[in-house]
DNA sequence: CACGATCGTTCCGTATCGTGGAACGATTCT
DNA sequence: AGAATCGTTCCACGATACGGAACGATCGTG
């Protein structure tokens, strides 16, 4: 056990009761006070508690509430999602996903199957690195040019022999991304699969995720080509952003 | 800073997108796997984490939830509580109440009014030092010998001339609340006001609250006496706490 | 089934990090 | 004004947290 840890935590629990200062903490937790000041500033440094109008007294901080908080919005998204990937597989006649983005990876979090006979595996659970896949780069080409950056400096997995990992390569795409609003990848995740994705945003304008359609390379994007597809799943990312953002 | 602490925290955000692995966790956070699985363990001791059905996938713990989330377990008693509330106010003929502890106050949450004509003002909202009225000395009487003496190491404030603010008094107060199981105070809040409470547990045998009753000192608590009133208010207390437990 | 890859768990030597007493200015109370 | 108490910061030091390594368990593939 760390030990640090366990007392930040009885710090955390002193003060999920009653707002309280540095002295009366230190009696309530039986801790000496410059243990538990440098505790508060630094459970302060990561939003776990804040100041009572910046004061000396010390509360459960709106950081605490927004881990407790997102697990909710993401099994919430899931939900309000749905309907969206429903309308979308039929419209485009194959599987549909959602995933959002955790760190340097895409977390796939829900599929709607094909109508079609032929399936494509369910990727819902799977995590992937950015650049895999046309999630992850609508989503990294919405990322502040220096965490690109900081992404395309690390040695970069290829999944296949058709994975883009040079990084000039990349920042091309993203810039295109960014240009025509969607993302088309082909065998670049899993050897015959080929996916669309368009971004999803947040009501503050902020890139929370996206939307995509995937099937077999053999048929898809099939006539319709990746710009047709683009437009669809664009159109579909575009309305579930509307709706989160009027919720 | 303490750095095991923030680190325990990236780990936290990690798992408030999604659950997940020791292995993935440490990616994600670029950390050891050992470091994360011992702070992983932690968290786990302290109820911040906890394991997907029994499995090694990690997600957010119930006890994080509470430390956040008392004010939303409020609400459900404040509805919960109502139809006791109505029931009591009719019995005794005055208004009703029910308040919550928060550290060392006494949170008036909800109350329903007196059937009578004259009416005493809505205190609901309303944070009160626990030993002012009856309700806050209910919950004290249950709580444990050091806390309580906590409590009354502090200067204790008197809100009218008739405050009990002197320690041993308070403590035979106390002794005979868990005795007949309500307390009754007379214009120790408020000079004209005078009221009875009983104490509310919750399923674990804990107290979690109190039920009052209150009216002016010129008609309350009347020809009934606080005897009489306070075995109304104690079974309506007692009523409430049963159904608590049974849901 | 065998084997390789990956996972989660545990151990242990070590050095880094967290500790707590003390100092001190700020604030509060009498 | 003076005493008490608070919150903040410092620093020597040793206790604690660290991370690499080992290993059994599990999973995926041929």
């Amino acid at each position: 056990m760390v030990q640090s840890v366990e007392r930040a935590f009885a710090i955390l629990r002193a003060l999920s009761v009653a707002p309280a200062g540095v002295s009366e903490i230190a009696e309530l937790v039986g801790l000496p006070k410059s243990t538990v000041a440098r505790l508060l500033a630094t459970l302060e440094g990561v939003d776990a508690v804040d100041r009572v109008e910046e004061g000396s007294r010390y509360q459960i901080g709106d950081g605490l509430v927004e881990l407790t908080g997102s697990t909710d919005a993401s099994a919430s998204m899931v939900v309000a999602v749905r309907p969206h990937l429903l309308q979308l597989a039929a419209r485009s006649g194959e599987a549909a996903g959602f995933g959002v983005p955790q760190g340097y990876t895409m977390h796939y979090l829900v599929q709607v199957e094909s109508p079609q006979p032929v399936q494509v595996r369910d990727y819902s659970g799977l995590a992937v690195p950015m650049h895999i896949g046309p999630s992850g780069l609508c989503v990294m080409a919405h990322w502040p040019l220096e965490d690109v950056q900081r992404y395309l400096s690390r040695p970069l997995e290829a999944y296949t022999s058709a994975t883009v990992v040079d990084s000039t390569a990349i920042l091309d795409r993203l810039a295109e991304i960014r240009r025509v609003g969607y993302a088309a990848v082909d065998e670049e995740f899993a050897e015959g699969l080929s996916s669309v994705a368009a971004p999803v945003f947040d009501s503050n304008g902020h890139v929370a995720g996206a939307i995509h359609v995937h099937g077999p390379t053999y048929r898809f994007p099939g006539k319709k080509g990746p710009a047709d597809i683009g437009r669809i799943v664009a159109d579909a990312a575009g309305r579930f952003s509307s709706r989160r953002a009027a919720s």
